[in-house]
DNA sequence: ATGGTTTTTACTGCGTC
DNA sequence: GACGCGGTAAAAACCAT
C-alpha cells in the first residue's frame, strides 16, 4: 500500500519549485504571454489573458477522503485527522488564549487567573463531550443494528460493553466508529451464543463486507476477546424458524447434528453449513417438501456445501447406527 | 508470502413432472 | 422443457505458519 497512485495524474501540471518556474516560463497558447501556476485552485493560467491551460488537474484535497465510496458516504470514517485532532470539526467555539477582553484590552491579573481556569475546563468538557458523542453514536448505530438483526437486549448490552474497551484502548482511531460498532455487535451476538453470521450483519451494516472482517479481527486480537466457534444448533434453532416443518423433522435435524458432533466429523466445517445440512438431511428423511434451493436460499450456504455436509451427516448417523435400524432411507445412502 | 483446507462458482448429466 | 438433484473441476476465501 504506497501512497504512489495519488499524486501522479497529470505531470504537466507543477509540482515541484523548479517545475513551476518552467511552466511560467512556457508561453500561453492563444496569445503567447506567460504562463502562471496557481496552485490555490490547480490551475495553470495566462497573466496576460487569463485563458486557464489547465484545470483540476490535482487535487489537493486531503487523500483520507478519496479512496472509496463508502467513505465518501460517511464522514465518520475519517478517523484521526477529524475526529480525534478536530472531534468536532471545528464548529464549536472555544476560549481564546489571548489575555484580552473583546475590545482589545488587557485583563488584569485577577480576570487572567481566571480566564486561565475556564479554559482549562472549557477544554475538559470540549474533548469529554466528543467522546461521548462518539459513543453515541456508536450505540445507537449497534442499537440499530442489533434490532434489524432481531438481537436481544444482552447482545446490545455486550456490544456496547465491547465498544466501549475497544475505545478506552485507543483502537478507534484510524478506523470508523461504525465499523468497531459492527465488529462488536457480531462479537457479542457469537459470545452470548445468538449468532449471525457475517454476511447478515454486513447486510445491515453500513459498512462493507471486507472492512467490517479487518476490524472485526482486529479489536479480536486487541482486545484479546475470547470467541469460540459458533454452535450450529443456534443457527439451526432460527432456519427451522423460517420454514414450516413438522415436530419430527426437527428433532431428527438436532439428532443429526448431535452424533455428528460426537463423531467428530464436523470440526472444521462451517456451523453455518452444518445447519443447513441438519436441516435439509432430516427434510429428507422425513418426506418433508424442502429443496436444497430453499435451504441455500435462507441459510446463504451453497448447494453444494449442503450435499457435501449432509452426506457427512448421514454416513456418521448410519456408523453410529444411531438411526432406528427399520428406517429405511431410500435412495439417500448412495 | 505460502500452502493446505474449505467453500463457492460454473458446468454437466440424469430422472421426473 | 423446467426443475430438483448429484458430481466435478477450478477459483476464491480462509487460516495458520
Amino acid at each position: 500500500m504506497t501512497s504512489t497512485t495519488i499524486h501522479q495524474r497529470d505531470r504537466t501540471v507543477p509540482n515541484t519549485e523548479q517545475e513551476r518556474e518552467s511552466a511560467e516560463r512556457d508561453a500561453c497558447p492563444e496569445c503567447g504571454g506567460r504562463l502562471v501556476g496557481d496552485d490555490e485552485h490547480a490551475e495553470t493560467t495566462c497573466a496576460e489573458c487569463g485563458l486557464v491551460v489547465e484545470a483540476d488537474a490535482i487535487d489537493h484535497g486531503p487523500e483520507w477522503r478519496t479512496f472509496d465510496a463508502a467513505e465518501r458516504d460517511s464522514k465518520s470514517r475519517v478517523g484521526a485527522p477529524t475526529t480525534k485532532m478536530m472531534h468536532d470539526k471545528g464548529l464549536s467555539s472555544s476560549i481564546g488564549w489571548q489575555d484580552r477582553d473583546a475590545y482589545g484590552n488587557s485583563l488584569g491579573s485577577r480576570q487572567r487567573e481566571k480566564m486561565q481556569r475556564l479554559r482549562t475546563w472549557d477544554e475538559r468538557f470540549r474533548t469529554r463531550n466528543s467522546k461521548e458523542r462518539n459513543l453515541k453514536q456508536a450505540l445507537g448505530e449497534i442499537d440499530r443494528m442489533a434490532s434489524a438483526l432481531g438481537l436481544p437486549k444482552n447482545v446490545r448490552e455486550t456490544a456496547s460493553v465491547i465498544y466501549r474497551r475497544a475505545l478506552k484502548e485507543d483502537l478507534l482511531p484510524g478506523r470508523s466508529i461504525e465499523g468497531v460498532a459492527t465488529a462488536s455487535l457480531y462479537a457479542a451476538a457469537r459470545q452470548t451464543g445468538v449468532p449471525r453470521s457475517l454476511d447478515e450483519v454486513a447486510s445491515v451494516s453500513r459498512i462493507d463486507g471486507m472492512e467490517f472482517k479487518r476490524t472485526y479481527r482486529y479489536i479480536v486480537r486487541e482486545l484479546g476477546l475470547e470467541v469460540k466457534p459458533a454452535d450450529p444448533v443456534q443457527y439451526l434453532n432460527r432456519f427451522e424458524s423460517e420454514v414450516d416443518l413438522g415436530a419430527e423433522t426437527k428433532r431428527r435435524a438436532h439428532e443429526l447434528l448431535s452424533t455428528a458432533q460426537k463423531a467428530g466429523v464436523t470440526s472444521g466445517k462451517s456451523p453455518i453449513g452444518l445447519a443447513a445440512a441438519a436441516l435439509y438431511a432430516a427434510a429428507l428423511l422425513e418426506d418433508e417438501d424442502l429443496t436444497q434451493d430453499a435451504v441455500s436460499e435462507i441459510s446463504g450456504v451453497s448447494t453444494v456445501t449442503i450435499r457435501n455436509r449432509y452426506h457427512d451427516l448421514l454416513a456418521a448417523a448410519d456408523e453410529t447406527q444411531a438411526l432406528p435400524s427399520n428406517v429405511s432411507i431410500d435412495g439417500a445412502t448412495a
